[in-house]
DNA sequence: AATGAATGAGGGTTCATTCAT
DNA sequence: CATGAATGAACCCTCATTCAT
């Protein structure tokens, strides 16, 4: 049976190499959710990963190099999400708005884990010029993206907002709900959050996201 | 009268104390700022401070306590520059507000090295339960203090609004923006911030707010 | 068949470990003998096995359990080579005796290294419930083997002595021996000490010890 | 009436000095009893004088003089009991002899803080010089006494052992003892101990030390 | 004479990295 | 590829000693 495998060797090589890498950022994350980042050592994230100590440097060279696959990862899958829901949302822009709200505070995007990556490396990010780049690329992406859509919506309801401040302050609120929620997690549930956020959006185009 | 001696000796011997251990906090909040949180050793603070390594044992015996007196410091002065403006405002409730998120953009606030001491702790502050604790006090007597504001300002002009959606929506806001300034000082100053705050109270609290 | 490697990998690994902490230890003995306990750290220990310094947290975790486990090895072969020199002794109670007070001034376990390490852990056993309790239980079995042998030699001569004031009296000699032995080795030698405590034991039971 | 002192300024002075080195001195054999040698340090030796920390320097210039002049202090006391426990007694050389052993277990000499400074300081004499010189003196004097005594005995009963054997013997035996009381206070009375070393005496002399 | 704040060398320990297997 | 024993630099902390008061 073993023998009559259909993958190609070099290939399957290949795959385990990323999958093996994808399993160590994994491990990383949950390391860092766990222990904090300045107690995630090789070691924490070795035994996370059930491998052995030496396997971190072998696929990453320096635990530096680690942190930043792991931050990356997880802007990227941010971004994913994010791009995503849009597309799967309705055409306009109040629901490509809303979309985009619902996912700052959907599962996969701000579960305890997540979030503690994103504030370990923030806290880390003034120092470290490679964080503070990766970071920085993701918020300018975000905001442009808001922007976009806030633009459209001022447009269309005749709105006197400038689309900088909603995006900003939009993007503003909704990582300070983060952090609520990371430190808070029993005084506030991600869907009143979100509830928090689409006020804000009420309140600044009533035309599109009021009640009646 | 002759007993009165100018020197008061234990006095001052009491308040040097004192002044060694600012002394050596402002030198850890220096040091966070400059290097990290995670770069920040008892060598870095001990240089920063122009003193000799063992002196921080000899005061905080360890670094795990100079690092929570750090962080209670920063804590405790936030607090009191926000009663202190409180205080200072009008004594209207829409003064007050404005008095409010004036601190929060104010230099002393939100200086950089201020900033990324608040960074530095909320990363940690999921693996330390002494941080957590300490961020989350500030947290609810600041969003109290917000949502008695807020609870004034809906009565007199009559909003919809609820007051905890608004007070963890500014809270929340303001935060955020502190990281924009701390990721992306040159993109983002203090001033810009706080206009980006003011314009989400202008919409939320439009009669209070209001250019007119 | 196939499967049984002539290499046994594991228990190659295992001896390796093993030989590894025994080198350690040794190690640790020689430091002792030379410095002293006070002036032994890790890096003596280190130093004198000729490996690096984080070898010894690796196999021990800490300095504490290196000399825990330093007392225990000499504790252990103390009582192996007396329980071995009994067995390859003659058969009567006196052969016996003889064969033991020639271990406690035998080559390997009254030479000055192994001398500074039992008085250096002596020396520290008051406060440290370890070292007393490794101590304590070495003396009683010590004791109790001396006392069999006691009471075999009084019921056979008739004597009239207490078997627990010979084993009491013969055990304290000679450890006191030891001590003469360590701090004057140029005023006394190992065959003069056992002489004095054989000339002991021919006058408590000069049946079984006498000259004639 | 304060005024009115008897005792000359300077002499006090001098006398308080000499005290006060006393009172630093059964402070330290108080830390090694309570605490072990080698977590006896300064602070532990001030503290448990009830002084400050630099006043040892100041009266020892350094640890490890105060640590020689404490070893003098047990040994000087231990040879000061003992001539006067010899001059007080019998004129008969047995009389002496007893005396002698009863020293070795009076309270005030094998007290556990007594013996736990022995120890301590045996423990640490091989690689320093300084303590084996004040413990070799004290033991050869002390063997010298005991020969002494062994010989006029010897030619009084006609004995046919060596004095140097009997000397050695005894001495030997008790500090042997005094091992078993410092490491088994529960097992071994220091009554009990003096049995076993009488009832030594008792078998190498029995015309001076039998029961009849 | 006495204090106790300050120093800084050196201790035990951790941990990213290397490398023989 | 993967392991895990080994390294050694750097960490936090202790403590004998100094010195201004």
């Amino acid at each position: 049976m073993s023998q009559v495998s259909t993958k190609p060797r070099t290939k399957r090589r290949t795959a385990s190499k990323e999958e093996r890498q994808t399993q160590l950022i994994k491990a990383t994350i949950r390391s860092i959710a766990k222990h904090g980042l300045s107690v995630t050592t090789m070691a924490t994230v070795a035994k996370e990963a059930g491998l052995s100590q030496g396997i971190i440097n072998l696929h990453f060279q320096s635990k530096e190099r680690l942190l930043e696959e792991t931050l990356s990862y997880v802007v990227d899958e941010y971004r994913a999400i994010r791009y995503q829901a849009v597309e799967r949302s309705g055409v306009s822009a109040a629901e490509k708005m809303t979309a985009l709200v619902k996912v700052d505070f959907d599962k996969r995007v701000c579960q305890p884990d997540k979030l503690a990556v994103w504030f370990a490396f923030w806290g880390e990010s003034r120092s470290r010029p490679t964080y503070r780049k990766i970071c920085a690329e993701r918020d300018s992406e975000y905001r442009q993206q808001l922007r976009g859509i806030c633009e459209e919506i001022i447009r269309e309801g005749g709105y006197d907002n400038l689309p900088e401040h909603v995006a900003y302050g939009l993007s503003a609120m909704n990582e300070g709900l983060w952090l609520d929620l990371l430190l808070n997690p029993a005084e506030l549930t991600p869907e009143q959050a979100r509830d928090v956020s689409m006020s804000y959006l009420r309140n600044v185009f009533p035309e599109h996201f009021g009640e009646t």
